[in-house]
DNA sequence: GTCTATATTCCGATAGAC
DNA sequence: GTCTATCGGAATATAGAC
């Protein structure tokens, strides 16, 4: 009983060290021992847990994986209006990118390293029903109610805004000159002002 | 003076090579044998010329990091109106993206990891002109000539229209289920469509 | 300058005591 | 399950012949 609590712990804690280690370092970047300092464990647990380094990268690449791709499906499928899904889009990647800021540059550097297990690895054989969201857009250009756009650039658009400021972060700091306290005033900002703009160029006069 | 010109052209090569293997493999994934098979040359011949790994990829990471911010400056102080600032902006970052698809991921990428050498190795003591732009967009907005907007957010939502769709290429391609050909139209056409969204959004009815 | 061979360091993985 | 000690391979770096 108490046996089985700590080892429970003690996966749990090695869960929680790589899913650090890794999303800082990358595959190649992080160490066994990283991982095991971070975990306050020894080297050695690591493989009788998880066998090998890749086992481990894999489990939590699956585990995190999911978190890029927020609750897209579920927006992208209700029946709400275009504007309040762009709306719900922009807030609930923001929100997730403030709570896993290391996220977009390890899951776009990994996919980009290793192309060929990315895919299956993040999507299974689930694809997020982006044609829901281009329908969406086609039957409002054609209603009148919006500007003419090409849905997949609109939708690249909303994404690039969303999550690149958290990949430029260390270049943004550092140009524009703002601290970490105005850093996450700026994102915070952006949760209102992302969607705003994007509704902007769609109205029509 | 033929042994200087072969010495010369196995610089060159070691380079290239170094350049390409660090710029798809980052730092830690590289290895000094792949760069050595990709120059056609021994391992002990980069030592030879660059000492260490660390010492190479400096080498490479200062070389191509200017390439990152591309003409910036020379955009930033020209005299242009606001408007074709940002056209001329967009054309110019999307272009050097398109010759260098690998530059965003491996520059902000190792801009994360190792914050600390990043900023002095990118700009050295010269920051790029940002608050030429800002001053700019004020002075339209006191103007009436465009609508109010915060000048730090503009930049970083040009900035992320024209670099994030680079570094999401494979996830891009497989969601959209688009192929290479595809994707080069797709940015083709971002070249017009950015900017024309953005001052869209700028523009008083 | 360029090579082969080797030294050195580092790291993932395993053996075995407790 | 958890530890210490160690193995074995891989990667950086150097020595030395040509």
């Amino acid at each position: 009983m108490v046996k089985v609590k700590i080892d429970e712990r003690a996966e749990q804690r090695i869960l929680a060290a790589a899913k650090k280690i890794f999303l800082s370092k990358g595959l190649d970047g992080a160490r066994m021992q990283d991982i095991a300092d971070e975990a306050g464990i020894n080297k050695a647990l690591l493989h009788y847990y998880f066998r090998s380094k890749d086992k481990l990268f894999e489990t939590i690449f699956m585990e995190v994986a999911k978190h890029f791709l927020p609750r897209v499906s579920e927006i992208f499928e209700s029946g709400k209006p275009l504007f309040d899904k762009i709306e719900l889009f922009c807030e609930t990647y923001i929100q997730q990118m403030k709570e896993t800021p290391y996220l977009p540059l390890f899951i776009l550097g990994e996919a980009t390293r290793r192309p060929e297990t990315f895919v299956k690895k993040v999507f299974g054989n689930r694809k997020p029903p982006v044609h829901l969201f281009v329908a969406q857009v086609q039957q409002e250009i054609k209603s009148g109610n919006i500007k003419p756009v090409h849905p997949l650039q609109l939708l690249i658009d909303i994404l690039s805004m969303c999550v690149f400021p958290f990949m430029a972060r260390p270049m943004l700091e550092h140009v524009a000159g703002i601290n970490k306290k105005q850093f996450d005033a700026f994102i915070e900002e952006r949760k209102k002002l992302v969607p705003e703009m994007i509704i902007a160029s769609l109205k029509n006069n």
